[in-house]
DNA sequence: CTGTTAGCGCCTTCAC
DNA sequence: GTGAAGGCGCTAACAG
């Protein structure tokens, strides 16, 4: 790490001076076209040394500036705070690296001046494309961005300023569904005591997920109860609210569970610690999205899984597409447990 | 919306065409400081409608190449997948974005190679201060900083490259120790019941937490066990496998846990999961760090949060006192419970 | 009050 | 094979 001039960051010039070179060769073989301009492989190793005992470092603001492309790639979204936003992240992250970019992740706290002042930010830091994940309406950002000339994405929800990729809520929520029905059954239950409890009425997650629910129970003749969907919101206490008051009024717990959301399963849990031991297996219990302590949980639990790495993939797949009037609507689909091995391969010292 | 020229950003040359004026009378508009230059309020107001309408964005990579500063700041940490990271990468967008600059955080896996090019790909960008957090050896990335003249900063481990803010983990580990004494006394059992279980011999927190568990222990005159410290490694499988060995040999659980980790509660969850009903409550546990599902879970848990505020905090105050010799290592208290009231006001459509 | 100009560090063409 | 020069978009003197 001799740096020669510590402190300033050293440039193509320092390089030429030092080598006795010119600041084009230098820029070539850093660029690693020099084979093609017939460089010395002499000179050539000479700079490399060089810069490598300078510890110089490319000016991405001025290469950017010169090439008009910036090297980074933006993604917002709502917090890291459940699995799922942050596998989101992570795969961005690897995905962008593997593409040669740099990622650059931000978390809004669903605060609209902050999504706006954040992807104003990233369009002035000129990012090369952006993913705007977790927004009901994406669309005032979409225009942001497509004024500037930047190619957006929306992921997890969708929404009509560019194009989206969701994960198929709809033929996920039929599955498992039908799963739970079959769990029910088995334990000589009525199909009809299954309950989809949480979400947020109209909004495009849960109504998907409400549909595919019918869909299930229509798929086998089965009508379900009038209160068989109840949206009383994402969060945790909302939920835990509610199943209180079911619970007083049916006397016992309904005997089959779909969560609408892990922070509604999370209420469920904090319900549960309230009762007897054995409610926790007197239920089946299904939810959407997926967390480590809630899949073991002592009781029976189905988590539906949502592929991030397929989410970012199709979403790179449409800006490199190119279209830019492409609105398509992408779904990808769900599954159940662990989906990638690597995933779960803690190192040593994670914790 | 109306930009007038889509696809391409707009200039301050654009703007000085269309409005009749010259570049350098945009810029001061733009910028904010033509009321020090006496610019006719008409001029000001002309120019800002038009950037409006233009859809203008300044170009942070001319600007910054121009005053040499990116107005970016930059943050590694291993992943998103706690909440302990979470939140510092939370809080640490907050608090970058408090202080004018864009907060880009990246998640390396803790693969070195990645580390090292994700560091000189910020540096690249030039970021103008690097928070490290989580490494366990951050030397090599404050170098490349130093060589670069950026300022780094090393969290939650020190290292004796930079000046590092990490959380007390002695003083907390005693805090939660004889919190756990006092329960397992109040319960009738021995104090030497108490097992610290989890973690890596030789890594710097464990030390840490073990000499506050003996700290905690001697304070009472307590001699621990022979066994009563096992550091069976961080991950979920090994905390499973070592309380397994512990149940086999002992006919039960401890009467007392102290989990090092987040991912070793995860483990004990698992175990407990396979036990009798009962063996929930039999037991007291502590944890090092903090999880929602956790906290609820029915028995008798104490999680010791880490002030994730209070360290990037203490990481801003420390870059921007400016001496770039200091060494210094920031100690950060820790609390129980909730820390901050606004953390856990989950938004109507966060799941 | 406003316009002109010289770079910031880099890359690319075009001479040599 | 190598050097000189222009310009990416912006800012801060310095002239008018």
């Amino acid at each position: 790490m001799a740096s020669s001039n510590p402190g300033r960051k050293s440039t193509i010039y320092d390089i030429a001076k030092t080598t006795g070179s010119s600041t084009s060769t230098v820029s070539m073989v850093l660029n690693g076209t020099w084979a093609r301009y017939r460089i010395k492989e002499e000179t050539a190793n000479r700079i490399l040394e060089c810069a490598r005992e300078l510890g110089y470092n490319v000016n991405m603001k001025a290469r950017g500036l010169r090439l008009s492309r910036s090297g980074l790639a933006g993604m917002i979204l709502p917090h890291y705070r459940n699995r799922f936003f942050a596998g989101l992240a992570q795969t961005f992250e690897d995905q962008a690296r593997s593409r040669g970019l740099c990622p650059i992740v931000v978390g809004t706290q669903r605060d609209p001046e902050v999504e706006v002042s954040v992807t104003e930010t990233l369009l002035s830091q000129r990012v090369e494309l952006l993913f705007i994940a977790g927004l009901r309406n994406p669309t005032p950002l979409n225009e942001l961005c497509t004024a500037a000339g930047i190619r957006s994405i929306n992921l997890d929800l969708p929404g009509d300023g560019a194009p989206s990729v969701v994960t198929d809520n709809r033929k996920g929520s039929a599955t498992i569904t039908e799963l739970l029905i079959e769990k029910l059954l088995a334990r000589g239950h009525d199909a009809d005591e299954l309950v989809l409890l949480g979400g947020v009425a109209n909004e495009y997650a849960t109504e998907m997920r409400i549909a595919g629910f019918r869909d299930a129970l229509e798929a086998r003749h089965i009508t379900a109860a009038e209160d068989a969907v109840e949206c009383c919101g994402y969060n945790a206490a909302a939920a835990k609210r509610a199943l209180t008051v079911r619970y007083e009024k049916l006397g016992r717990l309904p005997f089959g569970l779909l969560m609408n959301s892990i922070t509604a399963l999370e209420g469920m849990v904090q319900f549960m610690a309230t009762l007897p031991h054995d409610a926790w297996k007197s239920v089946v219990v299904g939810c959407f999205d997926w967390d480590p302590f809630a899949a073991y949980l002592p009781f029976d639990v189905t988590m539906l899984r949502q592929d991030v790495q397929g989410i970012i993939a199709e979403a790179f797949a449409l800006v490199e597409n190119g279209d830019p009037t492409d609105r398509s609507l992408v779904m990808v689909p769900t599954g159940f447990g662990k989906m990638y091995e690597e995933e779960e391969q803690t190192k040593e010292f994670d914790r």
